[in-house]
DNA sequence: CGAACCTTTGAGTTA
DNA sequence: CAAAGGTTCG
């Protein structure tokens, strides 16, 4: 067998493109060109068509490349048609992306590729094609998050359960578990089942399904445990797709969770003979259920646990550990199992694994060759982006982690600059160090595209803004809040659903008072009691009590303006195009009226937002098409051709990369997320690793790491310490910078477990608003250590009193313009008069009695007399 | 009914 | 600090 790991002397040819018109000299050539450039593991991975496959592929290592060569291999081949090839992908990005490649490397030739999607947008469309098996018909809606949790706050009231209690939220979440463990209402483990709303979970997850196909809808879990229920229950229909199927590429591997691994498990079978047991699709799997459980377990490790067979057994001893910890492990050679698994290739990285929280099960690629026997793992090591440094640093910090199977990337390219890490007084000054040296890269030359800021949490990113709009710097802000998740999306979109399908009362309700029309809480309420007495859609019972006067003349009058404006537009529907139609209802439902009078600073973005959406309709053919799609494919990332610094989330930024790369925020609490920390324990805290991991394997030439000292979390400060990350960083390799903004401390220092420890020595003089708020809360002594943020006043030193010569070389430090600022408003009167009424933070409410300078004085309702700084109240 | 005012509570990542 | 929920008043 040939060893795949060790790294051959022999230069590696560099991923150059290769260019189009390949398919029709494939077949002639000996190597085909779409192959020349691999390196062998890569080409390895491209030709081993047959039989199941996993390659390991680390960051940077070529993995989207070998995607889609091995599509382009299979189709030049003739081992398939393109209709014939199942290529699944977590996002649309990616799915793209593929196409795009694709498309270059084949010259068009495959227009198409019908299979090649996410997850949910492959399996909604086969839940469409058979939509009658699970209750549905074929044009469905998919549910948002928002309908998701206001059906289940009607579902929660029905049963006079608490909200406060048993917030609805919660249970979606829950339901959500369920769903991504591939678990229907009956599979949910008693125990589990009985935690919430006092033992009505369980009962509450199947009203909820059942609500959901007279609704006629699906979330989006259901779009794959739908399918999986579907495939379980009619073989015939398994079999159609298994037979169609003849290869099957997944990419994040790590990344599926339950549902998703026994849908591929189910559709990677080959075609069983007619009437054949669900045991023998699935191999070792005993029972009458699909997915055994741990009854008790609210945090099984494997949910899914296929019982291992002897001959496995003795193989992991060779290994040495369960989990198979090195490459020389022997693939398994025992006889396959009576339906023998077909052509999968699995493409994934362990250590890239981050989405545990949402089901990600890593252990479905720590257990592929126990579950695909006789597959084949190869593991790409050679990184083609990050220099020496860079890919050392992540490695060593990787390397922390113990649940993985162990891969060593290398680069051939030069060691390059070290990895930085810098301190800051605050987040504040922190933003302001990176904006700065992101004017400094971008003075010397760098594209601004090339650079990124990767924040943990993306109430992070709001800093950066800010200090993005003084600089006049050019940023976009990647991910965030969905284009389809925007409440005038979701209200433009609720009104043609309403149209589209009559019975969709979520939609219904959402608009039915949108814009204002006078149909308040107690009119709703009305309609959902006569709904629910008669079973019939919420719009049906409105026509119905139109005609009654259980309303007042007011809402009755507008209700019936309501139910005829529809009655218009559906006729309409018959003889209008479906864009023009959505100008017409936005137009004649008030709705973008609404907005037009809205003078709040985001309703001219909002109605842009509309007129993109109508635009974005003409893509398709009608308005049920498009209602299908909106909700899987609406992702916008457009605009990406003028030049901007990215702004995203560690999570968004995972199968990306540019030159430059900066990741602020790395302190215990936030980055490992104390959350996750206490929620997953050290799983968590792995978890959290690889997303530094991550982090760091984005950047090609510079990446440059931030902690700040304190940080506003809820609005109130707190003192911070340094993430432990940091410490587990290779000195070597990293090299620790003076904060742009001054400090005492680090850089000859010695360089030991506890180099960050001695916050104490950051600069004492700092004048940054955050410090002097800190001051104040240290004076104040820690006890009270909530709602001090804007408890500073008259003990309020001279903001000069030491300034520091380093933060002034020659560029405007951080210090003069918080000076400036500082001095502006102690040197103005105050803009208060006399009994103005103000708020303030921490003392609530109260009135202006005595003015001195900046200095007020105030009574407040409940604190009494205080003397308090301008700056820290605001009049109401 | 709805706006205005006030209180409370909560910020983690997403197909 | 902001959004969401609650209360009160016109």
């Amino acid at each position: 067998m040939t060893e795949p790991n060790r790294l051959t002397p022999r230069s590696v040819p560099d991923h150059q493109p290769v260019s189009g018109g390949i398919a029709a000299r494939a077949r002639a050539a000996s190597t085909p060109p779409y192959l020349a450039g691999l390196n062998p593991e890569q080409r390895e991975a491209v030709e081993t068509l047959d039989g199941p496959v996993l390659v390991l592929a680390g960051a940077g290592t070529g993995k989207t490349r070998v995607l889609t060569c091995r599509i382009a291999h299979i189709l030049s081949q003739g081992r398939a048609r393109p209709g014939e090839i199942l290529s699944v992908t977590f996002t649309n990005k990616a799915a793209r992306e593929m196409k795009l490649r694709l498309g270059q490397m084949l010259g068009q030739a495959v227009e198409g590729m019908p299979w090649l999607g996410t997850f949910h947008s492959i399996g909604g469309r086969i839940l469409r094609s058979h939509a009658e098996l699970a209750q549905l018909k074929s044009n469905f809606t998919v549910l948002d998050v928002d309908d998701q949790v206001r059906l289940l706050k009607q579902l929660l009231q029905a049963e006079n359960i608490d909200e406060k209690r048993w917030p609805a939220r919660m249970l979606a979440g829950l339901i959500d578990g369920w769903k991504n463990r591939g678990l229907t209402p009956s599979q949910v483990p008693a125990g589990e089942a009985i935690v919430f709303g006092n033992g009505k979970g369980g009962k509450l997850y199947s009203s909820y399904q059942e609500r959901l196909k007279i609704l006629n809808a699906a979330d989006f879990g259901d779009l794959l445990l739908e399918n999986i229920r579907i495939f379980r229950e009619h073989p015939d229909v398994l079999r159609q797709y298994q037979s169609r199927f003849k290869f099957i590429l997944v990419d994040e591997y790590q990344d599926t969770n339950v549902a998703q691994y026994l849908w591929l498990r189910l559709l990677s079978q080959a075609p069983s003979k007619p009437g054949a047991p669900l045991s023998s699709i699935i191999p070792g799997y005993t029972g009458s259920a699909v997915v055994p459980t741990h009854a008790e377990g609210v945090n099984p490790d494997v949910p899914l646990h296929i019982k291992e067979s002897e001959d496995e057994d003795k193989q992991s001893q060779d290994s040495g550990s369960a989990l198979p910890a090195h490459p020389g492990m022997t693939p398994s050679t025992q006889a396959a199992p009576s339906a023998p698994p077909k052509n999968i290739c699995c493409v994934g990285d362990d250590d890239q694994s981050i989405y545990g929280w949402r089901g990600a099960e890593v252990d479905n690629i720590l257990r592929f060759e126990h579950d695909f026997p006789g597959a084949k793992v190869i593991r790409l090591e050679r990184n083609y982006r990050s220099t020496g440094h860079i890919l050392a640093a992540a490695s060593h910090l990787i390397a922390h982690n113990e649940s993985r199977l162990g891969k060593t990337l290398r680069t051939e390219d030069v060691d390059g600059e070290k990895v930085t890490v810098t301190g800051a007084w605050d987040s504040e000054e922190e933003a302001r160090a990176i904006g700065e040296e992101i004017e400094e890269l971008q003075r010397s030359g760098e594209n601004l595209n090339e650079i990124a800021i990767l924040v943990r949490a993306s109430f992070q990113m709001r800093e950066f803004e800010d200090r993005f709009v003084t600089l006049g710097l050019s940023y976009r802000v990647i991910g965030g809040p969905r284009f389809y998740e925007r409440a005038e999306i979701r209200d433009a979109l609720a009104y043609l659903r309403t149209i589209n399908s009559p019975a969709d009362d979520l939609a219904f309700e959402r608009i039915i008072n949108v814009p204002k029309r006078g149909l308040g809480d107690a009119s709703v309420q009305m309609l959902h009691d006569h709904a629910r007495k008669r079973r019939i859609p919420l719009f049906e019972a409105a026509r119905a009590v139109v005609e009654t006067d259980e309303l007042k003349p007011k809402a009755r009058g507008a209700l019936r303006d309501l139910i005829a404006s529809f009655d218009r537009w559906r006729a309409q529907r018959e003889v209008t195009s479906h864009t023009e139609l959505a100008e017409i209802v936005l137009d004649e439902s008030g709705y973008t009226e609404m907005w037009q009078k809205d003078r709040s600073a985001d309703a001219a973005g909002r109605l842009d937002n509309l007129k993109e959406l109508v635009r974005s309709m003409e893509e398709f053919e009608n308005l049920q098409g498009f209602l299908e799609h909106i909700s899987l494919v609406m992702d916008r990332d457009g605009g990406a051709d003028e030049q901007a610094v990215s702004l995203m989330t560690l999570h968004s930024a995972k199968g990306l990369e540019f030159g430059n790369v900066f990741l602020p925020g790395w302190e215990e609490g936030l980055f490992p997320s104390q959350r996750t920390l206490d929620e997953q324990g050290r799983a968590g805290l792995e978890e959290e690793r690889r997303l530094a991991h991550v982090g760091l394997t984005r950047a090609r030439r510079r990446a440059k790491l931030y902690f700040a000292t304190n940080r506003r979390i809820h609005g109130t400060w707190s003192t911070t310490i340094p993430s432990r990350f940091l410490d587990e960083l290779p000195a070597h390799n990293v090299e620790i910078t003076e904060s742009k903004g001054g400090s005492g401390w680090g850089g000859a220092g010695g360089y030991g477990p506890s180099r960050f420890d001695n916050v104490e020595s950051f600069g004492s003089s700092y004048t940054t608003p955050g410090w002097q708020r800190a001051q104040a809360n240290r004076a104040r002594g820690q006890e009270n250590r909530q709602g001090q943020a804007r408890g500073g006043f008259d003990e309020n030193q001279s903001p000069f009193s030491s300034p520091r010569d380093d933060f002034s070389r020659n560029k405007r430090g951080p210090m003069v313009i918080e000076g400036e600022l500082v001095a502006k408003s102690t040197g103005t009167t105050s803009e208060f008069s006399l009994d103005d009424r103000v708020f303030h933070q921490k003392f609530g409410y109260g009135h202006v009695v005595k003015i001195d300078g900046n200095k007020l004085t105030i009574a407040f309702e409940k604190a009494g007399e205080k003397k308090v700084v301008d700056s820290f109240v605001e009049r109401i």
